[in-house]
DNA sequence: GTTTATGCAAACTGTTTGCATTGCT
DNA sequence: AGCAATGCAAACAGTTTGCATAAAC
């Protein structure tokens, strides 16, 4: 009970502060939610607000952790769950970075798409968000894709673009 | 697996591998193995056999069936620490298609390297390669590779490109 | 004869599922 | 009220590890 009152106090208070342009995250995505006939319920609000809170790449477990600190009564479970559903209705994009375990993150911010892609040290693991280049290789993306429906057969609806490499803390060991 | 060991290797080895002319099958994969200092036992070299066979992406269990086959006596897991191994010493990918197993395919055949990407239906898991439009996206990722080496430091030394969509027979469902 | 590689079984890890209960709407 | 969503524990799948044995070199 006082759990869930901390939780409403947290959310006015942050919306007070940040009511003006620096939007409280995740409202938007409420709409989507329940668009699709999903109850909106305080786990699963809890994680759209982890998620629409960081740049990181966050893990399963990550998440839970997180959404744990406001919202205890959450499990494990009903992370995965959530996750499955985000992800099923296009709201969160999933992710191998080849460490065994599955990373998520926001599709879209409140300004629309961040198209971004990844850069992964395979020495510690460490993910950087890139945005250059993302013009020219939408526009060759876009290019191949037509290309391949045509050659394969295929109905493109994705892709998927990661660079791999030492970051400098790597490199000079 | 010592790095600096591997780095020895691979200078030493380099003039082996050159004066091997291209021979069928995977015997220019022995030398390899052996030239890093490991062992070419029968299990290494069926593995070895079954990836050279094949277009496909196998999976460690499917490469366990097939070289079964021939070499009844070879266990899961000797399939798993081969393909580490090779996965190390550069002489195979390990790719994820996002089916919750790791995938496997050799780098190099014996005419030298087949770059090509992948195209994954992600209604049945169908995978395609393609081999169109490499040399732009060649051209195009190198630039970006030298940019991001710069802005993020980042000593990039691969990368991926993975296409998702419907394939026909999916599509018709 | 050394040292590396192997097979087996058991451990591990991330994720999924069955089921009784809770709690949105 | 009614049904979707949840938590817990147990199941699951792919992969890894410990250890005694076998086999390359």
């Amino acid at each position: 009970m006082e759990r869930l009152f901390l939780l409403k106090m947290v959310f006015i208070n942050k919306s007070k502060v940040m009511e003006k342009e620096f939007e409280r995250g995740h409202h938007w995505c409420r709409g989507r939610v329940k668009g699709f006939g999903f109850r909106l319920t305080l786990g699963r609000d809890a994680v759209l607000d982890v998620l629409s809170r960081t740049e990181d790449h966050l893990s399963a477990e990550d998440i839970y952790i997180r959404v744990h600190e406001t919202y205890p009564a959450i499990g494990l479970t009903s992370v995965y769950r959530t996750l499955d559903m985000l992800v099923n209705i296009g709201l969160v994009y999933k992710f191998d970075f080849g460490d065994g375990r599955a990373r998520f993150e926001l599709a879209e911010g409140p300004k629309g798409k961040d198209h971004h892609h990844h850069l992964v040290c395979t020495g510690c693991g460490r993910i950087v968000n890139y945005r250059d280049f993302i013009d020219e290789e939408v526009a060759l993306l876009k290019k191949a894709e037509e290309g391949l429906s045509e050659k394969h057969n295929f109905a493109i609806t994705n892709h998927l673009i990661q660079f791999y490499g030492l970051c400098e803390d790597c490199r000079n060991k």
